[in-house]
DNA sequence: ATCACAAATGAGAATAATTCTCATTAAAGC
DNA sequence: GCTTTAATGAGAATTATTCTCATTTGTGAT
């Protein structure tokens, strides 16, 4: 049983910062936190579990979710929801926006944000370390105002 | 077989909009909106089943989850997820705010929002008509910042 | 390099959450 | 009141998540 040396430029200051807070570098961990790291984007438990297998065949379903749990736990990712699709995990740096049909459910995804300057009062005013934040605006897509309004779908 | 007449001065506005898209007023229905219109905030499936069923005592699991589903679809109400405890539901209109704290949880709620003119430039730039959002912010509360930082939970 | 030990893991069972099915009921329009 | 058809409720079925526990494996100390 020499092997499962996964041979990943890994992002060398979360390892630092998983082993700084005292928990284990395992393959596992490495595989979840590598799948985030690339995709990004909008993956499910099952889905980064796949990606996940992909880098580091043994790994079980319940290491994805207890991962995820201490990833979420140290900052590192944040679940998101979109839609009645359960969650899905994205990098809790940086911001995250969305426009989003109450009707369709359709997405669209914008950069700017005023958000970012509030951050900085809402951290003097609460005493919060703020890391990241999500906005989403919920209404009625172009699509769904030409469509007959009545009828939802 | 008469009864049933649950005797409430339901929002009048909220049945408008449901017959105008071409569904029937039930007393699950009712009896769903009136418990959120009523709480307003965090309740979950399991919760509003409970509070509906105290309005309309036959009322059934499925249909709960059926409602809910119109319920957003039609822009009335919206998900919202805290923590890792699986959907709740809030009112859509108007804006809801997340301090949330990735090491414990904690929920600040706050009201001022930049957010809110966001949302006049947006509906120019994207076409959408905005009917609310929900902005959060993640990060570390006061509480945890002067616990030991590299020790989860 | 070997060792000791607690942390972490994977398989599968158990549980919880959500959706589906289908026979029955009852709103809405006439 | 009668007809039509959407909506409902009970429970089954499915999915998602968590738990259990025997085994493995990082890690820090020899
Ligand atoms: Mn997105
Ligand atoms: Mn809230
Ligand atoms: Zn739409
Ligand atoms: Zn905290």
């Amino acid at each position: 049983m020499r092997n499962h040396a996964i041979i990943l430029p890994m992002s060398t200051d979360l390892i630092q910062r998983l082993r700084a807070a005292g928990y284990k570098i395992t393959p596992p961990r490495l595989a979840v936190i590598e799948v985030i790291q690339r995709e990004g984007e909008h993956l499910n438990p099952q889905e980064i579990l796949e990606q996940a297998q992909a880098l580091h065949a043994q790994t079980g379903r319940a290491t994805v979710y207890r991962t995820l749990e201490l990833l979420t736990q140290l900052g590192i990712v944040r679940p998101i929801y979109v839609g009645d699709n359960g969650p899905t995990y994205i990098r809790a740096d940086g911001a995250h926006h969305h426009l989003v049909c109450s009707r369709c459910g359709r997405i669209v995804e914008f950069d700017a944000c005023a958000a970012d300057s509030m951050g900085c009062e809402l951290e003097s005013r609460f005493g919060f370390h703020i890391t990241s934040h999500l906005l989403e605006f919920y209404g009625i897509c172009p699509q769904c105002q030409t469509s007959d309004a009545s009828q939802s779908q």
